[in-house]
DNA sequence: AAACAGGCCTAAA
DNA sequence: TTTAGGCCTGTT
């Protein structure tokens, strides 16, 4: 991989499994968007920054260091999912969904954000959930700009903590609002450590999150996946019991994916929910 | 207007 | 252990 950096951004000569729009709207994040120009822009680890594919090459903003300080972890460009994918293609069925999903990659997101955004995001569609997350962090975040656009960061889980449901009356998210407020003042408070759970092992971290009020079996696999970055976390919501009811009637045990659970189901659920597979039929 | 959206909690069998 | 009903809110 090489990485040239020139006029405030990088460019990274790497072609495989890399594809910003699949990557951004597979259903991992929510504070991604389209600009006008086709170019992602966001904010990630509190820095904002632009992501675009330029003839084969991944172009960054901002300088070398930020990409091997952020962006190539953040992108979890160590792992090589080609080969992923071939070992997740355990039938036809799974070989066309990790087909279509190629270009995917699991984020490395911030483990508090991940937490907060997927209780957010129960029994909600994806408009809703990214106004009230940007709303949150418009709110109660910190600004940030890059070339004249804003970006705030995602509040802290202290900053968050010393608030009340009332201050979240803004956000309009409802029942939610004590999950939220409840679940930063465990983190803030150290009684749940996300850090140290990311080390832990699979069931230790479901048990714990579980613990949360307001976090149930999907949100806590979610953010064991997205979150603690476990690749054998294997969130089940509506689409995923679509897919599975399809194609596995019998049942699926995630374990046939050798420890590849959590990209697996990023694979079967974008298929599913893109609808590329009725189409075919 | 009524149903639904990337669930979760509680109560009741 | 599984199931039904309620829950904030915005959109269709």
């Amino acid at each position: 991989m090489v990485c040239k950096e020139r006029d405030g951004q990088v460019r990274i000569s790497l072609n495989d499994d890399f594809d910003p729009v699949k990557i951004f709207e597979c259903g991992q994040c929510f504070r991604w968007n389209m600009g006008e120009d086709g170019a992602y822009y966001g904010i990630a680890r509190g820095v904002p920054a632009r992501i675009s594919k330029e003839d084969g090459n991944i172009v960054i903003s901002g300088t070398e260091n930020d990409f091997r300080n952020i962006w190539y972890d953040y992108f979890d460009l160590s792992r090589d999912y080609s080969s992923i994918r071939k070992a997740v293609s355990i039938d036809g069925y799974m070989k066309n969904a990790s087909d279509f999903g190629e270009g995917i990659r699991i984020l490395n997101q911030d483990r508090w954000e991940a937490l907060c955004s997927f209780i957010i995001s129960q029994c909600n569609n994806i408009p809703r959930i990214k106004k009230i997350i940007e709303t949150m962090c418009a709110l109660f975040g910190e600004k940030r700009e890059l070339e004249g656009r804003e970006f705030f960061t995602f509040p802290s889980a202290v900053t968050i903590a010393a608030l009340t449901e009332k201050d979240l009356a803004p956000l309009r998210c409802g029942y939610r609002a004590p999950y939220i407020i409840g679940a930063a003042r465990a983190v803030a408070a150290g009684e749940m450590d996300l850090d140290a759970l990311s080390s832990e092992s699979f069931g230790v971290a479901l048990k714990a999150l579980k613990g949360l009020n307001g976090v149930g079996d999907k949100v806590a696999n979610c953010v064991i996946l997205f979150g603690l970055h476990m690749d054998d976390a294997f969130p089940i919501d509506v689409w995923m019991k679509k897919a599975i009811g399809t194609h596995y009637p019998e049942g699926l045990d995630p374990a046939v994916f050798g420890g590849h659970a959590g990209l697996a189901q990023q694979y079967m659920f974008y298929y599913q929910r893109s609808g590329a597979e009725d189409i075919i039929k």
